[in-house]
DNA sequence: GGCAAATTATATCGGCCCGATACATCCGGT
DNA sequence: ACCGGATGTATCGGGCCGATATAATTTGCC
């Protein structure tokens, strides 16, 4: 997901990690946030995989200015391998795209995925949630009434949530639909 | 986390791993499924700590009766060791306690947590999503129009849940604190 | 009675990611 | 002149996941 997510920014301009980060921080709103033990290692093995270079500034294009030579970054840009992979990724639909966190992952980048295979993620990750429902609702009734007040507010909390995900999937799915009627008019 | 989930888990009875992980399911409700590639390495390294212990019953305490000799699973019991371990978690409510997955199993076992504790975590908890909320508020402010159509949904269901989970989180207490009043009537 | 499918049951492996921790520099304020 | 906070990179141990392998037992069906 993080080299997802890398790859994604590096398509804006060469970076650094800590700027990557930023990025990452805002991109993603804090419903998900990478920490740099995962950032740098992962860095490291883009690298060594081909998808990413150290970008070898002589000091003058340094964005700080008063660059003069005292520079602990890495500035990090995409190969073509890098981009060939990320295109690989955005037009992948399978089931590890509707997990919660490469979901909103996915979703960051949608303005840049094919329309058809955006449709494919919502509604996988649609009836994903929709299982998730099922098995609350399902273990609410089954215990009924004999069981932990505590634990019954937990699930009372998961089933409302994963309730308005649906139908937040629902307005989503409905504006692609329209959005599609649109296009082959 | 896993960890303290197996000792609460096994306070009720001895178990195998596969039952443990059944229990385990209905407790949390698939707001968090572990999986067996976690729970077995946690159960050995749990045994070699002293935690808790491979019971070895004759054959004779076999719940699917018809046990003649063929029986490939291991039940573990608590020791003394693991039943200090859980009171000690029980009555922590340091900051760990306050993100997403340990909050729902400290939760989980609310009934055995004193009361003071659990009003530490449910208005450590409060703090984290208020914080989470503001940052989701900020990045939605500060982008205003000009961010991408998707980015902004995200943020703004994101935004959502926060606010909702913080009502919640504030009906919690404000159950907690007449509780109290009651107690000290 | 017999066979296939689902369930029960344990286990390992590679890999991602996190939290803690450690450095070092640069800038603004006092 | 100094200090705290942002900038910046990095490693280490450990938890957890998904995929995968293996095998016995139960259940459903013909």
């Amino acid at each position: 997901m993080l080299e997802f997510a890398i790859l994604g920014l590096l398509h804006e301009a060469p970076m650094h990690g800590y700027e990557l980060r930023k990025r990452l921080h805002e991109l993603l709103g804090a419903f998900r946030a990478f920490s740099y033990g995962s950032l740098y290692p992962t860095l490291r093995r883009m690298q060594r995989c081909g998808l990413i270079v150290e970008e070898e500034t002589g000091g003058e294009t340094d964005r700080t200015a008063r660059s003069w030579g005292r520079r602990a970054r890495r500035v990090y840009k995409l190969t073509g391998e890098g981009k060939e992979r990320f295109a690989a990724i955005l037009a992948d639909a399978g089931p590890q795209t509707w997990d919660d966190d490469a979901f909103g992952i996915h979703m960051a980048f949608f303005s840049r995925t094919p329309a058809e295979v955006r449709m494919r993620i919502l509604e996988g990750r649609r009836r994903r949630v929709e299982e998730r429902r099922e098995g609350l609702r399902a273990a609410l009734a089954r215990a009924g009434e004999q069981i932990d007040r505590y634990t019954r507010e937990l699930h009372r909390m998961g089933l409302e949530s994963t309730e308005r995900e649906v139908r937040w999937l629902n307005e989503l799915i409905a504006h692609e639909q329209a959005e599609q009627r649109e296009r082959s008019e």
